[in-house]
DNA sequence: AACTGTTGTGAATACGTATACAGAGATATT
DNA sequence: AATATCTCTGTATACGTATTCACAACAGTT
């Protein structure tokens, strides 16, 4: 590898110089610049990180983590759940860090880490910040981090700090919306599939739809709710037990499309189907949502403001040190409407 | 940030023990290493990673590309195409380089950089070595990187060099047993949807339904054979164009589940029934095709396999510098009969 | 002519670690 | 008893960069 010491050489100038030329300063030569810059295309010289982030002590390094389990793993926690979500977030996240001029790290994590420890380990490695996907707030990780005071922010938590803040879809919104847009149809007797109860994002779409009901002077019939895991799997057992007790209602709402994939299964087994006998509408936009029969009438979360916002908070808070967090930013959903969704049968 | 001087001084010894000991160096009394430890301990001292880098010029990072295009970014580049696949590959590269103790690095690239000029970047960030996920043989990145024999692996495309290796499915074999299986069905007549010509496993998938059909003394008609993008959207289309000509097939297999989700739809749209009127095949195993309508026959790639084995080559030419690299590792497929497969009408 | 301020450069140092080298003490070998 | 070998530890140095310090040259001001 080519050093600043041999460009120097090969120039006839200082290491110093040749330092100063490469980070621009400004009492520098023409000549001297026009000279260096020559010596580093000759020899193809190129800085290198490791040495430049240890005297320097920071990094234009961005550490990525997946929290939703006790494993603090990217890639491995990805289950059907969201996957198919996600990973168009991350594609954004790195297209944005990237053309911004930030590596992405995932970082290995010994096994049975204290929490102070795990944050040390993004310090051992001079990330500048993190960015974390749907942790929970109690983590003990999390909060270690937060004292840290590394920069950090969260995307799908309402997790705050003094150098973290957070993004997440407007979800109660969006349920409101998806709500009314099946209230408009005619429908009265609306079903919620919704995910786990501990979560935010079922919380907040939960709460939508209370509000939209309420609106519209309907209460939510309480044996109408059900909750269940995130996956294909989960929502049809699910689907597929409310049906074998009642199917007095017109419209379904499921909290994910991939959950919605498992309704449409339990939907097919009792014989309805959608939309003619009844409504099915659901969360995220994935693309195979608009390619299954019937095309699924969703509330659409914008992947790409929600993961190019965060990098860009998270670089504002880097190269802002010191100073308040950015706001929280709370992306707006868009209801699209495809063919799962249909008048009320009268 | 604790450093291993600060250790020192408070366990009453130099730095260099301090390092011995972190390093398991054997020589070393048994009464130091207590106190060191115990000093390590009570600081909650972690080696820095970059100084350790620096000194040691190498490091345990691994650089993780998406190289399909000719922009060399890993999430940036998953169309619709085969994310659900690569998703999953990736998990398990994920998993099986932190279990290793590897970090995995998606690194910054400028734009309009030269061959070289990617390689450097790698180096200059100390990664050990590096796994590409389908890159092209071509890319003069890659032939820069072989050059450069920074230890890679690649995935899905067949390259090797004095310090490079590959992992791959079996797709001849796979494409031969789903074929063959249709065959065993009594299907005579069947048509091919293939991938776009220029890729390995497309045409590797339509060699192996060659060579069936050949045993089986049935020529391949090449009005049934197609190839299109590896979109749903373009599946779809290719589909329908095909159906529009003709439907004297009994059966057709397509390259991906995602492109037979698109050719699901043109069937129906056909008011052609799977698998009544028509059997369905297709590669990959992504697990929405175990839930769709009808589910999917598939051929079934092993993504733990490739993932895990594509880290474990790797680590072993890092760790055994210098020696031949290793054999490359073609992974078994396994077929995975569901309900879009039936008996040919006679 | 003496001072100040500005601009440009090189020498020296620091970042935190691993390791080569040297030396001391203990043990084994002759 | 002398020497060689082994075990342990500390001192010093190197990795490649950014940056501080010192100093020189020069311009502008009194």
């Amino acid at each position: 590898m080519v050093t600043s010491e041999q460009v120097a050489r090969r120039a006839g100038v200082s290491q110093a110089t040749v330092s100063r030329v490469i980070n621009g300063s400004k009492y520098i030569s023409a000549e001297m610049r026009e000279r260096v810059l020559a010596a580093i295309n000759e020899l193809g010289y190129e800085p290198d990180m490791i040495a430049r982030n240890l005297v320097q002590r920071r990094s234009r390094v961005i550490a990525l983590n997946f929290f939703a389990t006790e494993d603090a793993l990217t890639f491995a926690k990805f289950g059907r759940t969201s996957k198919y979500f996600y990973l168009d977030v991350l594609k954004y996240i790195e297209l944005e860090a990237v053309s911004s001029g930030y590596d992405l790290l995932m970082p290995f994590r010994p096994r049975d880490v204290s929490p102070e420890g795990y944050v040390r380990s993004l310090q051992t490695r001079s990330v500048a910040g993190s960015i974390m996907l749907v942790p929970s707030p109690q983590d003990p990780r999390i909060q270690a981090l937060l004292r840290a005071e590394l920069p950090s922010v969260f995307i799908g938590s309402m997790i705050q700090g003094r150098a973290a803040t957070y993004v997440k879809s407007d979800y109660i919104d969006g349920a409101r919306q998806i709500t009314e847009h099946l209230l408009a149809l005619g429908h009265k007797r609306i079903a919620f599939l919704a995910g786990s109860e501990a979560s935010l994002s079922s919380m907040e779409r939960l709460l939508g739809c209370h509000q939209a009901l309420e609106q519209a002077g309907i209460a939510l019939d309480a044996h109408l709710l059900r909750h269940s895991g995130w996956d294909m799997e989960d929502a049809y057992k699910a689907a597929s037990q409310l049906l074998d007790e009642r199917h007095d209602f017109t419209a379904i709402i499921a909290a994910s499309d991939v959950m919605a994939i498992g309704v449409l299964r339990a939907l097919n087994e009792h014989g309805l189907h959608v939309p003619d006998d009844i409504s099915l509408a659901s969360f995220d936009g994935i693309d195979f949502g608009e390619y299954i029969v019937p095309p699924l009438t969703t509330m659409w979360q914008d992947r790409e403001a929600i993961g190019r916002g965060a990098v860009q908070l998270l670089i504002a808070m880097i190269e802002g040190a010191g100073q308040e967090p950015p706001p929280p930013l709370i992306v707006p959903t868009r209801l699209v409407v495809r063919k799962s969704t249909k008048f009320a049968p009268s």
